[in-house]
DNA sequence: AATACGGGGTG
DNA sequence: CACCCAGTATT
């Protein structure tokens, strides 16, 4: 099957079976669609949704984002995981309210500028949000690739130069051709070349990929595994849990939200809430009597940007 | 090149 | 219950 064979296949099929998503609707801005991108790094498209609605009624603009408070930020956020994306979303906010005048930049360089905007996301933005030529590499697409052009069940754990190269060359030259293709074949893998139970009867290029040839070998070497139960990651997260549900100017003793946690690493809790201090998801505020010496006195919330943090 | 970073749906 | 999800930033 020729490229443009490949790509015909692949168009049409879209067209047929594209999902509604509401940061598809017709409108959407821009900006609209960083967030849809920003939200979906690492979280599944089908929880992102009413956590996009809600969020781009409440702050529809930049500018709307950026003059909001890290801790309501925080709170909508909810729980779609790796806090630290709302804050960057707030940061990339401010960013292009300063650099850009508060929009969304085309350009390829000043996107991957932007706090949390990294080589998917910007080409995402490009794509989806100006219709500009990008070569759009997500896990998706990577699948997709590596099934059809390298016979490989899934991808390896980081794009490699061969990869990109191969990505660009099916990625039409022209900016609506270019903008189409990235959509489809990343919705493909989203659909119908999954990485758990492909379906394959359902597939338009099955007769154009190696794997599916091949008989659908399984991987040779398996990704390591991952421990939940008992992580810092999951410390952090009961943690930030706790936080997001004080009531508006509420503050929590040191001790009281330490507990929260299970005893397992006796020091783990300290740990985890140390490092959701330093990676400002967390505000510290001394304790009442403000002498700093005590420790058991300190009180802990969601960041607020306009009151000033005391450090103990 | 390796790691850290959430949380939940699903086979 | 392991695995995976429209990745990014840091070391």
């Amino acid at each position: 099957m020729r490229t443009e064979e490949l790509r015909d296949a692949v168009l049409t099929w879209f067209g047929h079976h594209a999902r509604d998503l509401a940061w598809r609707r017709p409108g959407t801005s821009a900006w609209g669609v960083l967030v849809s991108e920003v939200m979906a790094q690492q979280t599944p498209v089908a929880r992102v949704e009413p956590a996009w609605r809600e969020w781009m009624e409440r702050w529809p603009t930049p500018a709307d984002l950026a003059a909001a408070e890290d801790a309501d930020v925080l709170r909508a956020w909810g729980r779609l995981g790796y806090p630290r994306r709302a804050l960057r979303l707030r940061a990339c906010a401010a960013a292009v309210v300063e650099r850009h005048g508060g929009v969304v930049p085309v350009d390829e360089a000043d996107l991957l500028a932007l706090p949390g905007v990294g080589a998917y996301t910007a080409a995402a933005v490009r794509a989806f949000a100006h219709g500009r030529h990008a070569v759009v590499l997500d896990t998706n697409v990577r699948r997709v690739l590596a099934r059809i052009l390298a016979g490989l069940a899934l991808p390896g754990p980081a794009p490699t130069r061969e990869e990109v190269r191969a990505a660009h060359a099916l990625v039409p030259a022209d900016d609506a051709g270019s903008a189409r293709w990235n959509v489809a074949v990343m919705e493909l893998g989203a659909l119908v070349c999954t990485a758990r139970a492909p379906r394959c009867e359902a597939c338009p290029v099955a007769s154009a990929c190696r794997w599916y040839a091949a008989g659908r070998p399984a991987n040779a070497a398996p990704r390591r595994p991952q421990a939940w139960t008992g992580s810092d990651r999951q410390a952090r997260g009961r943690l930030m849990a706790v936080l997001r549900e004080l009531p508006d100017d509420a503050r929590l003793g040191r001790a009281d939200l330490l507990a929260v946690l299970p005893g397992t690493d006796v020091d783990q809790p300290a740990r985890a809430l140390a490092s959701l201090v330093a990676d400002g998801l967390v505000a510290e505020h001394a304790g009442v009597d403000g002498t700093g010496a005590d420790a058991d006195g300190t009180e802990y919330a969601l960041p607020s940007r306009r009151r000033q943090e005391v450090a103990p």
